[in-house]
DNA sequence: CTAATAGTGTCTATTAGACACTATTAT
DNA sequence: ATAATAGTGTCTAATAGACACTATTAG
């Protein structure tokens, strides 16, 4: 038998067949208590004049590192959370060759407006419900992200990187209700936050200036140190999703 | 600016460097109430002689269609579920060339020994705890794998797919203590499961025997029409799985 | 007979959620 | 003053889990 030395020096990756491997990415935040994609108008062809999710083909790099390029390139990146989401490959999704794209799923706090870069010449955040018709199959990679979101909300503390530094429970709350598009009772919600171990944790300060329309001073709280939420926060159920 | 018909008619896929996808799969079942995965003896360099998961390249095909044939060729396929993992491209994860292996999870049915085929020497069903020191990242791939089974086992009906089409509670009640490696309290599950609308229904029959042991004979039940579980059948908390 | 299992009853602690209430602050 | 908010109290229904109990069947 071949050693593993002499396979790899008669080895030619060029007779395989062409294909390409590119990362795009589902950037989330919150902005006016309305949760938005980032899109970027494309420069260039396939697809040239249409929106799209931001993203690009990966160099010699790890796939986590080319989506935290990517999306570097597009907005200045803070606390940022980044997770894989799901691969899309078939064939034809790309007129030009064979492209897999690794999607990735990021939660941002709320940040200045992205400066347009690389191949884009214009990236935006936009309104979740207002994002349609993307290039390539990013309406299909887009619906998949919002609901790994909308799950991963119950039973992590990622809600926490929507928000800034220091936040106010209320804050929290209107994540949660920009994420989910429901309403959720204040008082209830208070509780359930502070009930839950590592969710989150007082600074002992509070807020300079309470809401535009009155009422106390909040509290200001930090992310605590739980990965998982226990008990869960589970979003009011809703018959049809089960079956 | 270009057309996009113009653009395609210049593009060269070889001006790009060569790189290959690959699927490999996390094919999982229950053999003697033990969580068992396919593991395949690799015959081909690199790697010739270790053990690894069942993969192969990626050919003109959907990705979900190239998993399932790479798990056909190895084993004879019944019902299954299958769901893509996760995708894995850390430059030098092939020694070859740059590979991306984009990674499915299948719970199977019970089923006979496994066929070799293809590139694989040998396949055949080893406990999780003994899969170890796997080809590539495979280790890593198990583990994530192993992760995202027993958390679906949570909130889906998915340790239906683990059955045949109709089974006892108390078989249902193994596969559980299998996946998660925990024994639960009989009477509790049993009412647990018959209280989650869509989980299990039943059949009116009953199994022509009793266990081993003695006891009545059992009821038989089939899958119900739930896509999750409400509410979910959670695991033992265990405190350090939070921080 | 003996021992194990299938399935049910009951009790307790925890939790989700509805509703109510007080104190505080912007306008 | 008015209206909205932060935060807490209380009650009810649902649920998880501990424990107990009966009936049934293999050996």
């Amino acid at each position: 038998m071949q050693s593993e030395a002499e396979f790899l020096a008669g080895y030619d990756p060029r007779d395989y067949p062409s294909v390409a491997v590119t990362v795009d990415v589902v950037a989330l935040t919150i902005r006016d208590d309305r949760l938005c994609v980032l899109l970027v108008e494309r420069a260039e062809q396939p697809f040239a004049g249409s929106r799209a999710l931001p993203g690009g083909f990966v160099r010699d790099e790890t796939l986590d590192a080319a989506a935290l390029r990517e999306l570097s390139e597009e907005t200045g990146v803070e606390r940022l959370h980044l997770e894989q989401l799901k691969t899309y490959g078939d064939p034809g999704r790309d007129p030009r060759m064979r492209v897999f794209s690794v999607a990735y799923l990021a939660f941002a706090p709320s940040l200045a407006d992205p400066t347009a870069g690389g191949d884009a010449a214009g990236a935006y955040w936009v309104p979740v419900e207002q994002a349609v018709g993307l290039a390539f199959d990013h309406d299909t990679v887009l619906a998949d992200g919002l609901e790994r979101a909308r799950a991963k909300l119950e039973y992590t503390p990622l809600a926490t990187a929507f928000a800034g530094d220091e936040f106010t429970i209320s804050e929290l709350r209107q994540i949660y209700a920009a994420v989910w598009g429901e309403e959720l009772h204040a008082g209830n919600f208070h509780r359930k936050v502070l009930s839950v171990p590592g969710f989150v944790e007082g600074t002992g300060r509070t807020a300079s200036r309470a809401s535009e329309r009155g009422g106390p001073k909040p509290k200001l709280y930090r992310a605590g140190d739980a990965r998982l939420l226990h008990p869960a926060l589970l979003r009011p159920a809703r018959e049809d999703d089960f079956r």
